[in-house]
DNA sequence: TATACGTGGAT
DNA sequence: TATCCAAGTAT
């Protein structure tokens, strides 16, 4: 049909590239299982992979199924989520494992649709799940491969702060026609993103696309756009959300109100951290103001 | 569409 | 020290 697709020049030397550079890492071995491939996608949603790399061995360890884990209380699950950020993460991936051991005869479903329906789920994880765990053909359009396709592509140096319609239709035009490239284009272009294609200080020179990349023919002009929002941190109630946390995952019998009141001084904002936990689920207030991790 | 949601390493 | 940034999702 489109002879652009099949035969695109950037698939080549990015996948190329891609076979002499992809790091070992775990979630990529074949005995990781679809499972392992979706631990590892819950885990690296916002964190480095440097960060997840124990935890994920230690939580395969320990859930080597999604029916394992959905055995377990959640509270267990955040509780071994440990310090990686989020752990509303562990508490939909618990999730997640309860509907794949109910719905779906506690195989990691193969079917997109059935993959998004998921906890915690979303667009890119479930591309992901589906590209990497089972080799199907999906734009994966994570913060990586928005990078390269902005630049190499674009010719930006820096994709919107929202996936936008006009990406998707790139990363659509650019994904190999047949399933099990397109497959390894999705990791490819992750891959070059996360190693050479950077947000700061990318390394053109070893970049196996720097020749063809619209943005270093365009001189690599530097972002204009609207500044690309950083978040604060200290002071939030995310802070405080954190700092309760802490408390609640290092204590094995349930913590008294006035060992959570040590951790912030401001009672109005410790409070309604707290209560925004309990909310979430991450919480459970149990009598005499007593709190532990959801049992 | 904008905002909330953790944590720690790098610059 | 202050920002930036990291394989996003839910609302």
């Amino acid at each position: 049909m489109n002879d652009d697709r099949d035969h695109h020049p950037l698939h080549t030397p990015v996948i190329d590239w891609f076979d002499d550079n992809a790091r070992d890492l775990p979630w990529r071995r074949p005995e990781a299982g679809a499972w392992g491939v979706m631990v590892s996608e819950f885990m690296l949603q916002q964190t480095p992979v440097s960060r997840v790399l124990p935890v994920y061995g230690q939580w395969l360890e320990r859930w080597p199924t999604p029916g394992a884990l959905a055995a377990d209380p959640s509270g267990e699950a955040v509780r071994a989520w440990g310090r990686l950020g989020y752990p509303r993460r562990a508490l939909r991936l618990h999730a997640a494992a309860t509907a794949i051991a109910q719905l779906h005869n506690g195989e990691v479903p193969t079917d997109h649709a059935e993959l998004l329906a998921l906890p915690g789920v979303g667009e890119y994880t479930a591309a992901a799940v589906a590209s990497f765990a089972y080799g199907q053909r999906h734009a994966v359009l994570d913060t990586n491969v928005r990078r390269v396709f902005a630049r190499a592509v674009t010719g930006v140096e820096y994709p919107p702060n929202a996936t936008t319609a006009a990406e998707r239709r790139v990363a659509h035009r650019m994904l190999p026609a047949d399933e099990a490239t397109a497959a390894r284009w999705a990791a490819a272009t992750m891959e070059l993103g996360a190693l050479i294609c950077t947000a700061r200080g990318p390394e053109c020179v070893r970049c196996p696309i720097a020749g063809q990349c619209a943005w270093r023919l365009a001189g690599s002009p530097e972002h204009d756009g609207p500044p690309r929002r950083g978040q604060t941190y200290a002071g939030t109630d995310r802070q405080v959300r954190g700092r309760l946390l802490a408390v609640l995952r290092e204590a094995t019998e349930p913590v008294p109100q006035a060992a959570l009141d040590a951790v912030w001084h401001e009672p109005v904002q410790r409070a309604r951290a707290l209560d925004g936990l309990v909310a979430d689920g991450l919480v459970e207030p149990l009598q005499d103001g007593m709190y532990r991790l959801p049992g």
